[in-house]
RNA sequence: GGGCAGAUACCCUAGUGGACAAAGGGGGCUGACUGUAAAUCAGCUGGCAACGCCUUCGGUGGUUCGAAUCCGCCUCUGCCCA
């Protein structure tokens, strides 16, 4: 495995993206002359990027950067798995056009521990530091602080799209929200790195790293931004908070199920940002694709089979994508689902409400006022229904299914 | 510190004394259709022992037969002035 400084160039420098050309060129001189001092000391690059342990899971979203960092560590560099449980104190204004809510302590340090463990997942595990950017950043004071905030403008923030947006419609932009950027800028100072990463509306708070390098001595680092995967509903960035996320630890069904409900739009996206799979083999697919000569549901199908295999292997793949044929195509139950158990009749509504399919009792009358409830095929339309306990299964809407069975 | 404007359901927003569980949009859900849980179209979208009852319009205390709407106090936000 040994490429020379423009092949290693290629490959990581491959889907960075910053929004104007000259950044691109720039940052990739700067890699080259970074990637030729390594070979000639052999000291391998430190690369970070940070996440903020702000929910309990990782998903597709987070893989983006944590992929790119494996191309690092596959070439023989070190990453650094920075968690930002100090910084997720404030939350990161950058994505938001308003201020996030403030998590508690506790919560940040239970998303970490689960974080890490996910993380290595992708990660190789020799060549990563896991950090904690409360390290340091709990040991700074006001003069400190002073000092990092005395190399930025409030323009310079201000000129921030969020900001302005948020400044133009007179919604609050709160003082501390401004040490985000600091934040992570110190960061890279500590950890003295030569690349960090991060999405592409990240590009602000990776520049602050650079300047605030610069005036501590070190060599600024390059900066690499990667685009934003589109969440589930296939327009805006991937969230936990938005609800339109894939995690990484959901399982293989569920995983299957969720890619294969993305938009056909929102498939190019992902086939860039989510797979393992090569340029080309992208650019044969998009090209089948848009000549008809292969059907979008048959490419989504095997962009969800690359991104299951991913985290779950090709065997559990292999069930998800049977199951999914055989309950959403064909229609059929699934081979196993939750069970209930009942002794005596019951109102249908009740066990709805009771075994969770539906959010309340009004909510299971809705869905057999609307036609969406099945009893072992048997549409279901009387609200006042009861079940006789035996052995049939419940269906609501498409896709859940409960298997009924008397109690012992 | 002073003046002004504002806080409405998951989100954005309308409503300024009864017809308000509260318009509209987004999101979500169900159905039809399909190529999939895509797209499109239609319906639903606080709770419950359900032609009725209960809870909800920042908090609290009033006025009134009746308050999201009016008044007092409190909390929070924006703007202008200092």
């Amino acid at each position: 495995m040994s490429y020379t400084i423009d092949e290693q160039l290629d490959i990581l420098m491959r889907g960075v993206e910053y929004g104007d050309p000259q950044t691109y060129q720039h940052m990739r001189e700067e890699l080259k002359t970074r990637l030729q001092e390594s070979a000639q000391t052999g000291k391998p690059l430190r690369v970070y990027c940070g996440y903020d342990p702000t929910a309990p899971d990782l998903h597709l979203g987070h893989t983006v950067t944590m992929r790119k960092l494996r191309q690092f560590q596959d070439l023989g560099h070190q990453a650094i798995f920075l968690i930002g449980n100090y910084t997720a104190l404030i939350g990161d204004p950058s994505d938001k056009d308003k201020a996030r809510p403030r998590p508690d302590k506790d919560k940040i340090a239970a998303n970490a521990q689960t974080y890490t463990e996910q993380a290595l997942r992708i990660l190789d595990p020799e060549r990563t530091e896991v950090r904690y950017n409360g390290e340091w950043l709990s040991e700074l004071n006001f003069e400190d602080l002073i000092n990092l905030a005395a190399n930025f403008t409030v323009q310079q923030f201000l000129a921030r799209d969020n900001f302005a947006k948020r400044y133009r419609k007179n919604d609050p932009i709160w003082l501390h929200e401004l040490f985000y950027a600091l934040m992570q800028g110190y960061d890279a100072v500590a950890l003295e790195t030569d690349v960090q990463l991060g999405a592409t509306e990240q590009l602000f708070n990776l520049m602050a790293g650079r300047k605030l390098q610069e005036s501590f001595g070190q060599k600024p680092q390059i900066a690499i931004t990667m685009p934003i995967l589109v969440g589930t509903d296939g327009r805006v960035r991937m969230s936990k908070s938005l609800g339109n996320y894939i995690g990484i630890s959901e399982p293989a069904e569920i995983m299957y199920g969720k890619v294969m409900s993305l938009p056909d739009e929102a498939m190019l996206n992902y086939f860039n940002l989510a797979t393992r799979w090569t340029p080309s083999k992208i650019a044969t697919l998009e090209k089948r694709l848009a000549t008809g000569k292969l059907h979008p549901m048959q490419a989504k199908k095997e962009l969800a089979w690359e991104i299951t295999d991913i985290f779950h292997g090709s065997e559990a793949t292999d069930k998800a994508a049977q199951r999914f044929a055989r309950v959403h195509q064909r229609r059929e139950k699934p081979e196993n689902m939750p069970t209930f158990e009942l002794r005596e009749p019951m109102r249908l509504i009740d066990v709805i409400a009771e075994a969770e399919l539906a959010s309340s009792k009004s909510q299971a009358r809705r869905l057999i006022q609307q036609g969406g409830v099945h009893l072992d095929d048997v549409q279901i339309k009387d609200i006042y229904a009861t079940v006789e306990p035996g052995e049939q299964v419940l269906r609501v809407g498409k896709r859940r299914f409960l298997q009924l069975r008397p109690k012992t």
